[in-house]
DNA sequence: CGCACTTGCGCAAGCGTTTGCGTTCGGTTG
DNA sequence: CAACCGAACGCAAACGCTTGCGCAAGTGCG
């Protein structure tokens, strides 16, 4: 059986409470007494029951985070930088993968984190319902997308503003038939700030005068497969899209392979966009809108702890920067004279 | 404050003992009480501190998860699959990101998983010590990636019979200079079995009576930056390969990216290969070897399952099939005269 | 030299559960 | 009808730590 610290106390000869004392760096124990403490303890490979110990102290040392698919990978980046925060600090990281509208229900409603954790990072939006069950708990909270929302932490990007920079290039380049594909808050587990990046889509479109035509809007999951099947059904519009701006490099990536499918050249055919700059973005030569997504993590989880420190002056709202990064998946219109003016 | 144990109790009248007995569906409560308190346990709000009754019970309802990187697919593919299991039975995931030398080290030092977890899913390989210390918890144990192991459940694929798989593919394309990239156990980090990969790639040259040349073989890191690298080398070569063999398909896609750079054609210049069957993959047009990735976790959960079951007859090594998948990026070697023979 | 402090440590009361055992009580048995 | 038994529930002792408080010895001061 592994050694408690009544072990470790009767080998040295004290009391439990000065070990713990010893062990955890408070002060009370003499500068002799504790080296002897710690030497002991090693020797004998103590170490604190996390449990024991979060049950006396209330503390726990160990923060939730929610995720809705750490399998992609954007979540599963931020979830890696995050942790790395996290365990240098000492917390160690609860996982709950709320991909699903049973498992996220489920959370939501037995909120098995209660008492369990010190702090939340949360990775999806949560609605109202859920963000007042977040709060019950009356611990930090972050989220690393979407914009500011009152009781949470958060750090983010200017959505719309990306957007922005994605459908003004594609309006630069001479395109007038501009697509969208993304997701709409219709889905109940949609997790991107409601429309803020088509805001910047039809912003731009407005601005450079080009009309509204919603058959080249397209929704669906921010996957590479949702990101197929959109792009399929504007190709089957009467009149295609010569461009489009895909709200996340995934459903880009799938775009690609539907255009492949249909023998339409990319850039030639049609002009792409994509959005969050992908580890393989570079790969394929997918233009992008890039933020800095492990950032997303490094930063949510930094300010969770200063938080845990009680910290003054832990700003509410973290804004990353986005900037366009131009390859080889978008190019000028056919038949329009004038190039990318930016 | 939240609800305790006692308040429930205190609410229906009846003692402690008697509610976490209705709660947790062990008998000894009549039916009529049970829906009682159930009802009023509800109506509070209560949910059981995990610590508190891990505490107790010596049961901590959590696995702790080992990875090397949650943010590269395979292991994030792995891990989320992994959850999915795991939560559908009640259990809480500890994440460890084991991914830097420190981390790593501090990890199997201070093993803060000591009475924290009923269980490890590893999914890297640990070293003699490590899977000592691991051992040491006297509690079950699982691994993904490599092959068995003595005190360890594992589940894998056949390394070497996959790597033929790709092998034999050029082989049979006509290709006689085929390179390797991957990765050699030198590394303090390797994740990957000792060896196989390569092994089964050395296996089919013998077999096809191409004498091995080390100047086609080049090893780094199992990321795209390390494929690009490696790649890079071996276009330095006096004679460089007309084909490739990828140990992943993360290298697979820095080989590409070096190709680009080098302005060689994929296949026409050099095939290439990976391995895996990356989510995007099937987009870049990579021939690959695929392995259920998902299923590695599925599988490794549901077997730490049936062993905290204490299920009798739970296999200690279950294989997972691979097989290839011919795309773009693979082609008769110019100047041969037959085609695959597969 | 007496006083008030400080320092270093032990005591013991929790923290919120679980669980072995004991008790009560209505209902079989022989 | 006594003896017995199982069902239903309460008691209290863990589980392994933290921490407020108390106490003794040592320190500085007037």
């Amino acid at each position: 059986m592994a050694a408690s610290i009544i072990d470790v106390a009767r080998a040295v000869g004290v009391s439990p409470s000065t070990v713990s004392r010893a062990l955890r760096g408070r002060d009370g124990v003499s500068d002799e007494l504790r080296v002897r403490i710690i030497a002991v303890a090693a020797d004998l490979g103590y170490t604190a029951s996390r449990n024991a110990s979060s049950l006396a102290s209330g503390r726990t040392c160990s923060i939730g985070v929610l995720a809705p698919y750490v399998g992609r990978w954007f979540f599963g980046t931020v979830v890696d930088a995050a942790e790395r925060v996290f365990s240098a600090a000492g917390y160690d990281l609860l996982l709950y993968n709320l991909g699903s509208v049973d498992s996220r229900k489920r959370f939501f409603a037995e909120l098995p984190v209660r008492k369990r954790v010190d702090a939340i990072l949360s990775l999806l939006i949560p609605t109202g319902d859920e963000a007042e069950r977040l709060r019950s708990l009356g611990i930090p909270l972050a989220i690393t997308v979407g914009g500011p929302r009152p009781g949470f932490t958060t750090v983010g990007i200017d959505d719309r503003a990306g957007a922005e920079l994605a459908t003004r290039h594609l309006v630069n380049l001479g395109h007038r038939r501009i697509g969208r594909i993304g997701t709409r808050p219709s889905a109940p587990l949609y997790w991107t700030t409601p429309d803020l990046r088509r805001r910047g889509y039809l912003d731009v479109l407005v601005d450079a005068g080009i009309p509204h035509d919603p058959d080249l809007e397209a929704d669906g999951e921010y996957t590479v497969e949702g990101g197929e099947r959109a792009m399929t059904r504007l190709l089957t519009a009467v009149r295609p899209p010569t461009a489009v701006f895909a709200e996340s490099d995934e459903m880009a990536m799938g775009a690609l392979r539907a255009l492949r499918a249909h023998r339409l050249r990319v850039p030639e055919d049609i002009a792409i966009v994509g959005f969050d700059d992908h580890e393989l973005a570079d790969v394929v030569g997918l233009t992008t809108v890039a933020q800095p997504v492990a950032e997303h993590g490094t930063q949510a989880a930094s300010l969770l702890l200063r938080l845990l420190r009680d910290d003054t002056d832990v700003p509410d709202h973290v804004e990353l920067p986005t900037h366009l990064i131009v390859r080889n998946s978008t190019a000028p219109h056919r038949g329009s004279l004038h190039g990318d003016i930016e």
